[in-house]
DNA sequence: GGCGGCTCCTACCGCCTGGTAGGAGATCGC
DNA sequence: GCGATCTCCTACCAGGCGGTAGGAGCCGCC
């Protein structure tokens, strides 16, 4: 997909990677919650409320493997290691604290006017 | 989901309600085409290229019932009307213009650096 | 040594999204 | 009237995400 379709400025087909990257409903939110710095995999797994242990490793190896988020503690992925920090890469980084902070923003000031489907 | 745990600033539950504004893969594509004006159904169709005509009348109702766009030619959905037309409402032009361009932009000018997963 | 905690994996299952196919109803143009 | 076009719906199916459960391997502490 997204191949290099792009006569419009920058919405058209852009769109489309920027969504790949918030697809996983998860990885938004362990991003935004490595923006308070270098977290250990077990206290992102109190602090994130409601993740399950799967999802949560499995959002850590996408964002490593986007290139979002780094370890620090091994060179491996070590069962038991326990000194393992993961934290955001300069990538990341701008990410969390650039768009997405903004979609957050936007978020949390026009929460009053969306309206929920579900909300009947 | 999304109860009232926000004592961090504005990135821990909000960033869940900004997700679920996108985590419809198609409704932020469709959101962005309507950027250009209101639109015809059968436009978006052809312009949105890759779009599936069922999942274009599923984000279509999805961005409806969100308040995010509107649809001016009829009162209700008929069958056969042609006169049908969709455009952005305030609210979906804040959000297209606003964060969501920003992510589209974001991933216009990272698009070299993110590291793909699928891409070997 | 024994125990518990931490990291990570697998297998299974349910749900939802998206794709395909087919059709219904309405309008327009001839 | 008739066909073409447009809007919208339904049914079925494949694939993927997320949840649960269980376990493996390693570490630190007693």
């Amino acid at each position: 997909m997204i191949d290099g379709t792009c006569q419009t400025f920058v919405s058209d087909c852009h769109v489309r990677t920027a969504v790949e990257l918030i697809n996983h409903a998860w990885d938004p939110v362990v991003l935004s919650a490595l923006r308070a710095g270098p977290t250990r995999r077990n206290d992102l797994l109190e602090r994130i409320a409601g993740i399950s242990d799967k999802v949560l490793t499995q959002a850590l190896q996408r964002l490593l493997a986007r290139g979002l988020i780094n370890r620090q503690g091994n060179d491996e992925r070590a069962p038991g290691r326990r000194g393992v920090v993961y934290q955001l890469s300069p990538l990341g980084e701008s990410f969390a604290n650039g768009p997405l902070a903004q979609l957050a923003q936007w978020a949390a000031a026009h929460q009053a006017e969306l309206l929920e489907p579900s909300t009947t």
